[in-house]
RNA sequence: GGAGAGGUUCCCGAGUGGCCAAAGGGAGCAGACUGUAAAUCUGCCGGUUAUACCUUCGAAGGUUCGAAUCCUUCUCUCUCCA
């Protein structure tokens, strides 16, 4: 088995794969070109949508070549099923806007300026060929080589079918197989890879490609990655774990991590780090501490999307909180999630629940009174049970800050200016 | 185009004139237990200037002292027929 192939499989990745043996020789023979899908639906991409480009990254250091592609064109159209409303048409300025930021948060993990010996990776846009497509042109030379009968038997719209099917997305397998064709026409593209939801589409794309006279291609994709709690990857109790440091602050992001359950640490470490999987079997030993794992998990992930810097706060922020008795530190602040009031407004006197509802801790006054009431409301180092509670400059502890705190670990920290 | 079923609070899902801010479950939050884990148990779980008030049961009108519940129109979804 080819290395990089064989690498995926050891780390987790691969659900299943067209052809292992045929995609195998491809690789070892020559550098590969493929492709995954993303939908440039928002402006940040979350955790859950990272997994093909962890991937990737593994592939690009094997010195293949990386294509990912905005599906601009197919955003266009939307799903229109299960919708309140029409998703709104994304304008020009949207679409270039929220492309330009998802560029950059892969290539956090995959390299578009690579070094020599790594494979390249750039991005394209779905939309350069998709809106110009004629649609009687598009029936003529790409619909007739489907068959209704046989996509009808694809397991994703049999469910479907129980359920109705718009004519809208029955149509998202032609256009995601010719995005594959016109890849493997202009770009040499052999492989495309995406979730395991996405068997059906890879499968009619390579098939499209060798009626119209193209390669031999080939399709991998990967496992749904789950938590073992049922959660959805990347979901939290506050949505998604976007990787935007403004939605998701780099504290949150290396505490979502560290608090996984036991039984996903080392999967994820395999997954969503980049450390061999020899170091990573130190961990699956009985006797080693799974909270120095969780830390590591972390750590190594929040280094990956945010950089050193916010990955070492973070975790010396969450170091500093939960250790029991040593000070937090100026320092150790830096990396929380923080809010500054001016002095003033603190001498006059701030409602606990007001002061509350003003963090990410409470989202309304109503929120903060079921926390205060409920007793999981700490000013400092005291639990705060009385709503009507004024909070002053008495309550600044000795480096003149409050810290607000939530429950047992969500923490906020209240500066003066 | 015709016939039927249906749209309830984050999700699923009860509720068919007042006792409904709306059963139950899930999710979430908090407390206890712990390892910043899981499981379990307990409380909370629309909003507010908070023992009261305001907004909510697809939308708009109407009947009524009073409507998520009845009537009308509209709208959307699903199923069957053509």
């Amino acid at each position: 088995m080819n290395e990089a192939l064989q690498t995926l499989i050891d780390r987790g990745f691969v659900k299943a794969c067209t052809d292992y043996e045929g995609l195998s020789a491809l690789m070892d023979s020559e550098a590969v070109t493929l492709y995954v899908g993303v939908d440039p639906t928002g402006s940040s991409l979350h955790i859950g949508h990272m997994v093909p480009f962890f991937a990737m990254h593994h592939l690009q250091k094997a010195g293949h070549n990386l294509i990912a592609l905005v599906g601009c064109g197919t955003a266009m159209i939307g799903d229109p099923s299960g919708k309140s409303e029409m998703r709104k048409m994304l304008t020009l300025e949207q679409i270039t806007e929220n492309s330009a930021s998802i560029k950059d948060q892969i290539g956090t993990v995959i390299d578009f300026n690579p070094a020599e010996g790594m494979g390249k990776a750039i991005m394209l846009n779905n939309a350069d060929w998709l809106l110009q497509l004629n649609y009687i042109t598009f029936l003529r030379e790409i619909g007739r080589h489907f068959s209704v009968n046989r996509m009808l038997t694809f397991e994703s719209y049999k469910q479907r079918l129980e359920r109705g099917l718009s004519f809208v997305e029955f149509n998202y397998q032609l256009l995601q197989s010719y995005d594959f064709h016109i890849l493997h026409q202009r770009q040499g593209c052999r492989l495309q890879i995406g979730g395991d939801d996405q068997w059906g589409n890879i499968v009619s794309g390579i098939d499209l490609i060798r009626k119209l006279g193209g390669d031999q291609c080939y399709g991998l994709t990967f496992n749904l990655i789950t938590r073992s709690d049922g959660h959805k990857m990347g979901k939290s109790e506050k949505g998604a774990v976007f990787l935007d440091p403004a939605l998701y602050s780099p504290y949150d992001f290396y505490q979502y991590w560290r608090n996984v359950n036991d039984e996903d640490v080392v999967r994820f470490l395999k997954l969503f780090t980049f450390l061999p999987l020899e170091e990573i079997a130190r961990y699956e030993e009985s006797g080693t501490n799974i909270n120095e794992a969780k830390e590591r998990l972390a750590w190594e992930q929040t280094k990956i999307i945010h950089g050193q810097e916010e990955a070492d706060k973070a975790r010396a922020a969450a170091q500093a909180l939960f250790s029991t008795d040593a000070g937090v530190g100026t320092e150790e602040r830096e990396g929380m999630p923080s809010l500054s009031i001016t002095r003033a407004d603190l001498e006059a006197g701030i409602g606990v629940l007001d002061l509350f509802s003003r963090t990410d801790l409470a989202k309304t006054n109503s929120e903060a009174r079921r926390l205060v009431v409920g007793g999981g409301a700490w000013v400092g180092q005291t639990r705060i049970d009385d709503p009507k509670t004024i909070i002053d400059a008495t309550f600044l502890d000795e480096v003149g800050e409050i810290l607000l705190r939530a429950g047992k670990k969500r923490y906020f920290r209240i500066t003066i200016v």
